[in-house]
DNA sequence: CATGATGTCTGCATCGTTGCAGAGCATTCA
DNA sequence: TGAATGCTCTGCAACGATGCAGACATCATG
């Protein structure tokens, strides 16, 4: 039989559909008499309510979607971790989508007749698609972008200090003495802004000390994944005069920087000394631990998801940029 | 204002509701030039579909639930990528929720008004929930189990055989010469049954060659993480006798236990050789690289995924047990 | 010219639920 | 006694969309 509905109780128990809703929400004015005789109708026949049909009648669903570019990016597993938590403080629950950093998906959610439209908010860690084109869409669902883009204001905005973190991570090094520090991760077209502000940040570190940058040390990957890391360090170890310090721009690029450098023989850190951004577990088992830089996760989210539960709610203010901390994490590939 | 209804093109445009609905999802009976006439309106309002209304009246979502205990646990990461692919091939979006491992989450989401009844049907990975609780719960959303639980026969489910998988991880080992196989994740308790499973096939490895096992070298762990792995293996190696090798229930736990051992001096493979399960990409990249059984993701995803959208359809036949395919990947932890 | 077929377009009912206004009844108070 | 109050309970309308049956106009056909 099809899923018994309010009607099927209400004829079963001969009251009415009101009185069977009541029931089943807990509202005050049914005696407990009448209460405990729908009840039991109600676990006759199995009611469980309909969600969609009560979401249309109320006008929001108690859903936010979370995008994120690949879930299998141990950065973004983190997050979404601490965003489902963070949620639940508000009585929201999370629903993870995933774009695999294509510009056509991002889009396809914001579209006319997206899914995301069965969400009261977004949170977007966008990686492909534009301020532009973001805008361009009436979208009015509310939006809270993610770390990974700075758009001109129009979007509430969380993420670390991207310049202040490349550059700590930068310093360390540096203060250490080394003297040929390699970066890995920058990306100088439109959609690499993040990328952009690390590589401002390295070379702020290079300024304050009064250093010149190699620019030959500076590799570009489209993506920041493993395989690219190892592909960049094998590259920069065939240089005439190689680094002996790697800044990757996040902790996969610095796993797989670190595999290449295993592999070559170089000790680390001695030889080579690595440094990466995101503190993902990952790091704190590699051989040897990781040093990086650690954005608040927890902060992150939680400051993410209030921002767009205001917004919900009406009561957010203009757009907002909110920086989140972050701290440098010591480990065994940059320790002293 | 508001966001604009069928009703509000409709009024402005002097047309039915009826048309303008038909216009948006473009079925046959309008003409060229009262169909342009209200995409103008359309365009003007910005209109877009309320999806939960249509999904009432339809009656389905065209959304699939996948449930996973960890989304920072790369094997399930990577589950998901593969399911989300799967899944699009049939026009379908999946939702990705996380229960933590907790029972009271999973059964949170078979309950009474959970928004499980948002999707059409669920994948879930369940870790702590039983077989009989979840027979209980009288859901009517078609449910197709993944990996982690053997159950009898009340659902679908799809793995790879884990008796299996682990007398061919020991196996390698045992055909080595390797004399003294520690086992790390068995789990002796009521929702174990994944790693009961492997057990046995380490058991019976042994048996094969006629070796005895030394029961203290299988060492439980609650769950399969990093860190479980690693004080496992301080643990193995604290025995007057320690092994030549270990068998880990995952991936994960395998890396833990290398941190260890390269943290103790121990060289991998020449003392201690490595081997895992479920073949994460992380174990390519780490030092030594892992060795481990690989069990095919993609064919998990794509068998899970088409046996649910049967059940949804109603074709679905009987419950069915279906086992897909692993495979040895012989990497530096465990090389000859 | 009557008939039927075709092509457009409309209005009503409906999906399953909740908001709202009010009915019916008993109790209380002046 | 009559009105006022409070407690239960009910029925109608509505959320925003689509299925269905049918209205109306147009056209071709015998």
């Amino acid at each position: 039989m099809a899923r018994p509905t309010l009607r099927d109780v209400a004829k079963r128990a001969n009251v009415s559909i009101r009185t069977v809703s009541n029931v089943v929400n807990g509202y005050a004015p049914v005696s407990d008499e009448l209460r405990a005789r729908v009840q039991v109708v109600l676990d006759e026949v199995g009611y469980r309510p309909n969600l969609i049909a009560r979401n249309l009648k109320q006008g929001r669903t108690g859903m936010i979607g979370l995008v994120v570019p690949e879930l299998d990016v141990p950065y973004f597993a983190e997050l979404v971790r601490e965003v489902i938590t963070a949620a639940r403080a508000y009585g929201y629950v999370v629903m993870v989508d995933q774009t695999d950093g294509d510009a056509e998906r991002e889009r396809e959610l914001l579209a006319r007749d997206s899914r995301a439209t069965m969400f009261d908010g977004l949170l977007l860690s966008p990686l492909a698609i534009s301020a532009e084109e973001l805008r361009g869409r009436g979208n009015r669902v509310p939006i809270v972008l993610l770390g990974e883009h700075i758009f001109n204001g129009s979007f509430h905005h969380v993420a670390i200090d991207n310049v202040a973190a490349a550059r700590t991570a930068t310093g360390h090094l540096l203060e250490q003495g080394r003297r040929r520090v390699a970066a890995i991760g920058d990306q100088p077209y439109a959609t690499g802004e993040t990328a952009q502000l690390r590589t401002s940040g390295y070379r702020q570190a290079h300024a304050r000390m009064g250093l010149d940058v190699d620019e030959r040390l500076i590799v570009p990957t489209p993506r920041f994944h493993r395989r690219l890391g190892l592909e960049a360090m094998e590259r920069l170890l065939a240089l005439p005069d190689p680094p002996d310090a790697v800044f990757c721009y996040n902790d996969l690029l610095a796993l797989g920087a670190m595999r290449a450098l295993n592999r070559a023989g170089r000790r680390i850190p001695d030889d080579v000394a690595v440094v990466g951004i995101d503190d993902i577990e990952e790091g704190e088992y590699s051989t040897p631990s990781l040093t990086t830089v650690a954005p608040d996760k927890a902060e992150i989210a939680r400051l993410a998801v209030g921002v767009l539960i205001e917004s919900i709610n009406g009561s957010a203010p203009t757009p907002s940029e909110i920086v989140v901390p972050h701290r440098l994490i010591v480990r065994e590939s940059a320790a002293l």
